[in-house]
DNA sequence: AGCATAGCTTAACGATAAATTAACACCACT
DNA sequence: AGTGGTGTTAATTTATCGTTAAGCTATGCT
C-alpha cells in the first residue's frame, strides 16, 4: 500500500495534539493537512477532499458533531472516513459520534502506536477510486468539480444522488450493477433504503437526459451504454 | 433465493435482543436457533451446523470472541459465517474482532433493516459460484460483467434464465448435461420445475443464437459445441 | 407399418421485477 | 414560518419473464 497516496485532515484546536498526531501519521507516509477548528475543517473539504478525517469532538467556533454533518452532506463525501477524537472525560456518548457516521474511535490521551495501527487498519479497507476526474463517454461528460453533466452539448444539473448514481454506473460503461453494488457504493453500507429508491433516481436521470442511456436488466441490474 | 434453508444461529444474553432479532430475521423466512452464552453456543454448533451464527461480544460464562475461537476448532466449522453484535459504548477494537473471523460486525442499538439487509448479503455469498468469469469459446463470447452474448460480433441479449442455462452448458463445452443436472445448477437444488421448461429455454436460445450451438442427445441430455 | 418415447413448438397464463406516480419528510435558504 | 429542491416511500400499473399445458414431430423399436 502506498501510503504518500492517501489524504488525511487532521482537525484539533491544541497545537500540541495537531504537532504529535501530525508528526506521527507524516512519518508513516501519509499526507497531513490541518484545520483548527470545524468550521475549517469543512472549507478545507470544500477545497480538497480528503480520504480519512481525524476529529476532535470539543472545539471553539464549531465543534466536530457538527463539522462532520455538514462535510456529510457536501457532495461525493460519503466515502471519507470519519475517525473522532476525544477526551475520555468528556460528556458526548460514542454513540452520538457513531451515529454521526464515524467510523472509528480513538480516547486520548493517544498513544502513538495505538493510532498508527487504527489508521492504518482503516484505510487499508478502502479500495480508493478516483471520483473527482471527469468522466467522457461517446457524448456524455462528466464533471464532477462543477457537479454538472453535459449530454451532447447541453448541459443538466443532477441533484447529489442522481449524479453520483449516474458517475457511478458510466464508470464502467457497459458493466452491469446489481442493486446491492449500486447501494453499497451510492449510498454507503450502512444505509439501507428501499429497493425502488433506486429505481426512482434512474427514472429521474432518464427523465432528464432524454435518451436511454441506461438500460435495465431485469433480475440484474442497471448498466450504462454511451 | 430460498431463505428457509438457512440455519442461523443466534447467541445473546439479553432476551429482549434475542426476541428482537429472532423475529425480524424469521419474519425473513431463516430458521433460528438461539444460545444466551458462548458455551450454549458451542454445544449448539457441535450438534447442529448452522450457516451463519450472530454472537453477542460480551456475555456471561463464556465471550463471543472465545466462543468463537472455540467454534473455529471444531471440524467442518470453517464455513461457517460470523457476525458479531456489540453495545457501541463497549471499548471494542472491530479488529479482534475480525481476526477471530468475523465476516461481519453489527453494532447496536440493531436497526431492522440494516440487519436484515447485512445477513441477506452475507447468505448470498455463501452460494454464489464463481460465475463471473467471461466464457469465450469459438466464436462466441459469454460476458457476465456486461451480461451479454457475443456471436460472430454481434450481440444478444438474453433475459435471466436463458443466459445462465447458456452460460452453464458453454462452460463445459461438448460435456453432456442432463436434466436433473441443468435444474439443480439453474434452478436450485430444491426448486421444482416441469422437465418441459428447459426444452422451452433451449428453444428459445436457439432461436436468437441462430445456429445449432446446442445440440440435444435424446434420453440423456444438452450439449454444447462451438 | 404402427406405436411409443422424448423432445419441439406454440400460445396462454401467472409471477415477478421494474416503471410510474403521487405523497410525504427533511433541509437549506429566505 | 414559508418555499423549493431533494430524497424516500408506498401504492398502483405495466411489461417482461418463466412456466405450463397441449398438440405436434421425429426417431427408434417390435
Amino acid at each position: 500500500m502506498d501510503k504518500s497516496k492517501f489524504h488525511l485532515l487532521l482537525v484539533d484546536d491544541e497545537p500540541d495534539i495537531i504537532e504529535f498526531v501530525s508528526y506521527n501519521l507524516s512519518r508513516e507516509g501519509y499526507q497531513i493537512s490541518t484545520a483548527k477548528n470545524g468550521l475549517e475543517a469543512v472549507e478545507q473539504v470544500k477545497k480538497n477532499k480528503p480520504d480519512l478525517i481525524l476529529m476532535d469532538i470539543m472545539m471553539p467556533v464549531m465543534d466536530g458533531m457538527t463539522a462532520v454533518s455538514k462535510i456529510k452532506a457536501l457532495p461525493g463525501t460519503n466515502d471519507i472516513m470519519i475517525v473522532f477524537l476525544t477526551a475520555r472525560a468528556e460528556d458526548y456518548s460514542q454513540e452520538a459520534g457513531f451515529e454521526a457516521g464515524a467510523d472509528d474511535y480513538i480516547s486520548k490521551p493517544i498513544k502513538p502506536k495505538i493510532l498508527v495501527h487504527r489508521i492504518n487498519a482503516l484505510l487499508r479497507r478502502i479500495n480508493k477510486t478516483d471520483n473527482n476526474k471527469t468522466i467522457e463517454c461517446g457524448s456524455l461528460i462528466i464533471d464532477p468539480t462543477k457537479y454538472v453533466i453535459i449530454y451532447q452539448s447541453n448541459e443538466v444539473v443532477l441533484p447529489r444522488k442522481e449524479f453520483e448514481l449516474l458517475q457511478l454506473l458510466a464508470s464502467h460503461p457497459n458493466k452491469v450493477f446489481n442493486r446491492d453494488e449500486i447501494l453499497a457504493k451510492v449510498w454507503g453500507k450502512d444505509v439501507v433504503v428501499g429497493d425502488r429508491t433506486i429505481d426512482v433516481h434512474i427514472r429521474k436521470i432518464r427523465e432528464k437526459i432524454n435518451a436511454n442511456i441506461i438500460i435495465t436488466i431485469k433480475g440484474v441490474g442497471y448498466k450504462f451504454v454511451e
